[in-house]
DNA sequence: GCGACAG
DNA sequence: ATCTTGTCGC
């Protein structure tokens, strides 16, 4: 597993680098989302020590029975030899081709994606949120638990207050750092594809449970972690 | 040269 | 991400 290969291309770290900035200029951040009936959170886990990389796919149905009480439409996982290191900022050559394995097990394509990881909070505005949702060419919000680049504040207190994420010299806005939950550290909300940061906020904020990450990506890196699985025979 | 660094 | 027990709190 050489570190200077990356994904199914065969790119160099340099290269690799070379192909988020052009991607970058295909991403959407505007919106362009139809009707959403389905929303699918996607996520990765690891097995055998991370020789194995196990991606999970959920789809909700979208509205929430009541706020909070979402219905799984379909959920499935898909497992493959892990071909890639982490590497900071080139995350989404190491995550989307297994991602892009679950989605090919849905039997439905669903309008909107929650991503576990960054948007366009990128160095390169191509986090792995942008990156699979270019390439599903599905609109897409990245919802990450902590920080990769940029500048922010303490958001509020209170759930659903948010303060700028910001970068560059000309302090423009990548992102939001999102309190969705009292007491517990915030997360950061950035567009993926095809979606504001407006839209993006709401999205996440209307699919929250009483937990601190969204239902998508809550059930997906669940799912993905393989935790609440032995819990069937009750 | 010295930190920072999604999952 | 993952390795891991108990423990604090609602």
């Amino acid at each position: 597993m050489p570190s200077v290969f990356l994904h199914d291309w065969n790119l160099s770290p340099a290269e690799a680098i070379a192909l988020q900035k052009r991607l970058a200029g295909r991403v959407e951040r505007e919106d362009r989302l139809g009707e959403v009936r389905h929303i699918a959170g996607v996520d990765i886990g690891f097995e055998q020590g991370g020789a194995i990389t196990r991606a999970a796919a959920v789809v909700l149905a979208w509205p929430p029975r009541a706020p909070g009480a979402f219905e799984v439409v379909e959920q499935v996982v898909h497992r493959e030899p892990t071909r890639m290191p982490y590497i900071p900022g080139l995350l989404s050559f190491r995550e989307v081709p297994a991602a892009l394995g679950a989605f090919g097990q849905l039997s439905r394509r669903p309008d909107l994606v929650m991503v576990d990881g960054q948007g366009v909070a990128h160095p390169r505005r191509l986090g792995v949120a942008s990156h699979l949702g270019l390439w599903l060419d599905l609109p897409a919000i990245g919802v990450a638990k902590s920080r990769l680049c940029g500048r922010h504040g303490e958001p509020g207190p209170a759930r659903g207050d948010w303060t700028p994420l910001t970068d560059g010299p000309d302090d423009e806005v990548i992102g939001a750092v999102l309190r969705s939950r009292v007491g517990v550290k915030p997360l950061f909300v950035s567009p993926g594809h095809r979606v504001s940061l407006a839209t993006a906020l709401r999205w996440v904020v209307g699919c929250l449970g009483r937990t601190k990450l969204p239902e998508p990506t809550r059930l997906a890196d669940r799912l993905a972690s393989r935790r609440g699985q032995a819990a069937n025979f009750s």
